[in-house]
DNA sequence: TTAAATGCAAAGAGTTTGCACATGG
DNA sequence: CCATGTGCAAACTCTTTGCATTTAA
């Protein structure tokens, strides 16, 4: 059983066959895949699934906070198991390829940033694009 | 002549009715808004603009630095002539409203992670999402 | 058993595009 | 003048939804 699936059943979601499938994928997913690109694989996995299924399915499992969605800008929805630690990305422009990384000094001056405003802060969203170092020198 | 009508001059873009009024919507918007809300201003100043021409025109305008596109997570690209200075946004999530702001050490928090990462920071996107502290005190 | 999940295809929202016509430099 | 911009409507992408059918608990 995948961890996503486990989490499910502690959420005492219904798991159905595709449920179980899509939970699989996901817990599998080393990336951030979109709907589609979720759809796809867990077609290999079991054909009998649909892509209107796994927007509705996503869809639960993201209000039962058992993943998270991200939009990296590009037009899609992408999403990711939801990790026991808080992270944000860093977006290799040169690649696409998505980085995560945790900062709690950030963390905190968002806090603080938002409390000035006159704000509680709820939620945020943070993202680096950057090329490899390496390939930066001009 | 707006501000934006000017940044388009100095780019040697060509510069139409159309343009010149789209130009001067988004240099009066205080606000953010997306393609169809410029497209409804527009018409109130000269009805001959059409939603395709917003679109073109915003990435023309984008193109060439003179506008920023933000994308605040609710599946429309919003539109904001491009500021002297960087800003970052707060978006309230009970009134939709955004308010912008600046935080020089977050700035500088983020070139540091994407450097112990590898990675020459070239961009980035940071959102607070928050709710006014009055109304969060539970 | 039965409320909830699924598949399909159609509908939406936001955005882009092909083409004939209009226009700025 | 003529390369470029525009309007219109159709197309496209991602996502949601109505409805008849299937399924988990």
């Amino acid at each position: 059983m995948s961890r996503v699936e486990r989490l499910c059943v502690e959420k005492g979601l219904k798991m159905t066959g595709q449920r179980r499938v899509i939970a699989r994928v996901l817990s599998d997913a080393k990336d951030h895949p979109d709907a589609n690109e979720v759809c796809r694989r867990a077609i290999l996995i079991d054909p009998h699934i649909s892509l209107a299924t796994v927007y509705r399915t996503v869809r639960v499992f993201e209000q039962n906070e058992v993943l998270e969605r991200h939009d990296f800008g590009d037009g899609r929805a992408r999403y990711e198991e939801s990790g026991s630690q808080h992270h944000d990305h860093l977006i290799n422009i040169e690649t696409g390829r998505v980085i995560e990384f945790h900062n709690d000094q950030i963390e905190a001056l968002q806090k603080l940033a938002a409390k000035e405003l006159g704000f509680h802060l709820v939620g945020h969203r943070l993202e680096l694009y950057g090329i490899p170092l390496e390939t930066s020198e001009d």
